[in-house]
DNA sequence: GTCAATTCAATGCATATGCAATTATTGTAA
DNA sequence: TTACAATAATTGCATATGCATTGAATTGAC
């Protein structure tokens, strides 16, 4: 199961590749728009946790993400030791751009679970998550 | 969907990463060792299509881990362009070390699981995976 | 209020990675 | 058979990554 999980995760990455070959874009820039868009953790650490990213990478990941303008990064005035990080227009028009993609990534994938397969899958993929995320968050600590 | 399954890969990985530090193995190298023990795909091109690391990082991986004891390596007498690489003693050894550590990681994944839910989700999965690969071999083709 | 412990981000350094090009071998069509 | 395309593995080179450390800011205990 472990091994089939990482499986689907890498077969599910790679599907995207194609288009983000066009943009210029790797897969954990691409990971690190969504989550802003998606998910909206802002600061490294929590960016980190989000993406499974290492914050020594992100970092950098980050800086190369600002200098090609698609996203700011920005001291936070309410703690000032983390960075918020937010989508600027060009990163936004990325996003926009392949969203489409991703639906028809989605589509594809879930093409073979009938009406009523579909809603079990999804919600055993989220009780899975939960469960992962819970353990790591106990072993971690 | 990509998003989660991206994640609960990544989660599920890293569990075993404690445990990989004991013996000095990057999750690579582990999934190399794991597939020639359980799937047993054996040349660069086929061990790539199984592990997703790309055939040149495998070059070089697998050279390392043939420094290391870990597996051998031979070109093969049928086919002179591929390499047959196979788990030896040391590799073997390490397999035997980790696997209750996957037993115990499978355990942790399932515990919300019941015993009527369980096959299902593992059904389930295994379509999935079937799914994702059958549109990879399409799209890389 | 002070000081130690903790948290966050960034960086130096060694190593790992991916792309593109290279070499060697096999498959195929004329 | 010969020549050309396809496949496998490797390597040079530039770049990305992770670990450990550093510096700065905040939290918590006393």
């Amino acid at each position: 199961m472990p091994y089939l999980a990482h499986r689907i995760g890498t077969l599910m990455d790679r599907t995207i590749d194609p288009h983000l070959k066009e943009v210029r874009l790797s897969s954990e820039m691409w990971r690190v728009l969504f989550v802003l868009a998606h998910v909206g953790d802002h600061n490294l650490v929590a960016l980190s946790r989000a993406t499974g990213v290492k914050t020594s990478t992100l970092s950098r990941l980050v800086g190369r993400m600002e200098q090609r303008g698609l996203i700011s990064r920005v001291r936070s005035e309410r703690d000032n030791r983390t960075v918020e990080v937010s989508t600027l227009d060009a990163g936004q028009q990325i996003v926009d751009r392949l969203t489409p993609y991703v639906q028809e990534i989605r589509d594809m994938a879930e093409q073979n679970f009938s009406d009523e397969e579909l809603p079990v899958l999804k919600s055993y993929l989220r009780r899975l998550y939960m469960t992962l995320q819970e353990h790591d968050r106990k072993t971690s600590c």
